[in-house]
DNA sequence: GTCTATAACTCGATAGAC
DNA sequence: GTCTATCGAGTTATAGAC
């Protein structure tokens, strides 16, 4: 289908309305914001999607998806699971310093959203985690790893990847670090995640 | 000094904003809202904090001091350093699980409030880790740690007392727990993070 | 499809009575 | 110190011309 002039203004308002929601958040974000951002006026906005709430769940579906998609594609796949933890930090933490402000956004509006909204936007394509519960049980037997509880696993590396970009402005201002100092720190990060999380539950 | 109908009017509205602005946020909060929560009216609010952002400030600032006071005063304090690592995770733990919707509120307000706001705030009782530097580098040279970056063992620990909380939502649905579970888990984190922390590290 | 103008409404803040 | 009433700025959303 060749790219009409409608399209592409749909495309110019969905960018602009992203780098406004993530950096202000839904109550935060102004219409006229996204349209100045976008280069055109209001009333458009609302030609092309109908309210401020219907365009900014648009945003926020693309950005959970991005975030979500990932975790379940790698930590559900056949790889041994040290090199499926080497995988996933590297992965992730890729994903995250190229979209720093996402993960704030969506934490923010998944605590602040109605029950309702976020059922409607998830669905039911609920991730299961089995295949990862197995692999490390059968590793704790081998004597491979420590006794660890799958769930906490998970719950450690993805605290890990995610974090410290969430709280970027606390470590900046805590640990008294510039901004280039910051960024080599998390680019040292994108390797030593894994091997810090394998180390902690290595026998 | 004698408790007078005015100051029981400030701790009314003190407590109600509190519950108001860590739940919405400064751009999601109501005075309306706040009013309410605290059995008064708007002039009010008005009457005893001058304006919505000043009553902010105090809310955030309390917020901001409770999170971040613990930090230094453990990680500096004269402790031997898996001590101080237990310490730091027992009592953080327990400072979040009893406010758990602080640390994204904090979080969020860092991320969107202006450099000369936080400037005001924090003013300039800098923390400094020179304390735990010296200790990690001694115990590396003892050989009884691994090589490790102080600023990444910092970060490390933050994280993982933090994060879960922030992310309450969102494990919540990608792990299917239901609220009984989730707490359960966390309950167990809170002597399992220092643990974890320390066997990365442990030589 | 895109614009200008404006309606309809929300919300922080103030005036003024008690 | 506390209330009711209201102002005025700012915001989403729509009407209507081009």
């Amino acid at each position: 289908m060749p790219r009409t002039k409608n399209t592409s203004t749909e495309e110019k308002i969905l960018a602009a309305a992203k780098t406004i929601f993530i950096e202000k958040g839904m109550d935060g974000a102004r219409m006229q914001d996204i349209a100045d951002n976008a280069g055109i006026n209001k009333a458009l906005l609302h030609y092309y999607f109908k309210s401020k709430e219907k365009l900014f769940e648009v945003i926020f579906k693309e950005g959970a998806e991005k975030l979500f998609s990932k975790i379940n594609s790698i930590l559900n796949s056949d790889l041994p699971l040290f090199e499926k933890i080497r995988l996933f930090s590297n992965e992730y933490a890729e994903i995250i310093s190229q979209n720093p402000y996402l993960p704030l956004f969506v934490l923010n509006e998944m605590n602040k959203q109605p029950h309702s909204f976020l059922e409607n936007i998830f669905g039911k394509n609920q991730p299961t985690f089995e295949n990862l519960v197995k692999q490390i049980d059968k590793e704790i037997k081998k004597g491979t790893i420590k006794q660890v509880s799958p769930v906490n696993l998970v719950i450690n590396m993805i605290s890990l990847s995610i974090f410290p970009f969430v709280a970027k402005p606390v470590f900046q201002r805590i640990m008294n670090l510039d901004p280039l100092q910051f960024s080599t720190i998390m680019d040292q990060r994108k390797t030593m995640n894994a091997e810090f999380i394998i180390a902690s539950i290595k026998k």
